[in-house]
DNA sequence: TCTATTTTGTACCGATTGGTATTATATTTA
DNA sequence: TAAATATAATACCAATCGGTACAAAATAGA
């Protein structure tokens, strides 16, 4: 019943950071994706051996699962807070230049793993690819709500296909991760979500 | 001297052909990525053993490399064919359209083998992961000049910039890899390019 | 101090990894 | 038919894969 990440009062006491080894193997996942990730890889970074890994973290799968809900929680996630942003053209410009910032930062590996942890990948990570769809799918959806509220509220034409614009803008960002990925910078990624922003509907009277 | 692709004339004839052994190569790295791939995976899917697939295709990395090699010379591909439209107009459209229907085929792997074969990776994988990089940008190198010939045509604005559009078209197309991935139709992904061919300049007078 | 409890480090497990040595087989040339 | 040549199939290699059994060590509570 007890979260195995919460260290117990009594017996031997924990050695390690529960959460600072996660973020370690997330640097490492992000990095080398699923099926590139060993868990010698995985024990290196995170300054543990296997035994530790697994009582603490089950297995490489669900290690898996848990760095990537760190990496959507971090201090620097972009995608939630751009949410927020009053109209659908701040939304969107906020959304576009926070992964043209963050995917090309030198302080961590480059481009977002949710893109491309486990994206053409061996059939043994095929529970953590349909994952990472999933989270892929479900990011666009909260766009598509978000854009669709925006459409309510009178803030882009009641004409635009928002299904059609939240995945171009989904794609977009998704092409942003490679880019990053080819060493694309900061500068050249925001020239991109320049031009990209220009596909945006006019703001409605 | 010889190619090694090319049957001799003496000795015991191959029973097998190294082009179509190539294309189920291609077929299963596509699938699963480099890293996600085994030899296992690949003798299985060629129909063929270890030592006739290393005498005749060098070792894993040489396959790969000539897997995308056929990859970028089959009939069905559109990115080489696109620059030759007369215009730049033409020639974008050319290549979002065929991007959006080929990488939602269900006749092959969805998305790109060059895009996402080795995009997060082992270190033993990082000489193929280069070879993709480079491919990539080489072919944003070709939209960027196409780009340029466009404007010394008079076709788009003097005032473009031709480095970021090409990087933006880039960019698009990448992210409909991705969304391919996600399992987005060629109908989905047309509606995609459509939005992004209306951030192109307006035709020059 | 003794016991119960938990984590640690080491050593190990069978299976699979990429790659090769060796032998048998099928062909051309002499 | 005999020799030369090249490919096929099998068996094998050391190394690594993800995962675990086991015993030593470190703590809390009695």
């Amino acid at each position: 019943m007890s979260d195995s990440r919460c260290a117990a009062s009594v017996g031997r006491p924990r050695a390690f950071d529960p959460e600072v080894a996660l973020e370690k193997a997330l640097e490492v996942f992000w990095r080398k994706g699923y099926d590139g990730t060993s868990l010698a890889d995985l024990t290196e970074a995170m300054g543990i051996n296997k035994p530790s890994l697994y009582s603490t973290f089950g297995n490489k799968d669900q290690l898996f699962l848990k760095a990537i809900e760190v990496y959507e929680n971090r201090p620097c996630a972009f995608f939630g807070p751009a949410l927020d942003e009053p109209t659908a053209h701040q939304v969107v410009k906020k959304m576009l230049y926070g992964a043209a910032a963050n995917f090309a930062d030198k302080s961590h590996p480059q481009g977002c793993v949710i893109i491309q942890g486990a994206l053409s990948c061996s059939e043994t990570a095929s529970t953590v690819k349909e994952a990472l769809i999933a989270r892929r799918q479900e990011g666009e959806q909260r766009v598509r709500d978000r854009l669709a509220r925006a459409q309510a509220e009178g803030d882009i034409p009641a004409t635009t296909n928002v299904g059609a614009l939240a995945r171009y803008i989904g794609t977009v960002i998704q092409g942003m991760a490679i880019q990053a990925n080819n060493g694309a910078t900061s500068e050249e990624l925001t020239e991109v979500a320049d031009l990209a922003l220009s596909a945006m509907p006019p703001i409605a009277q």
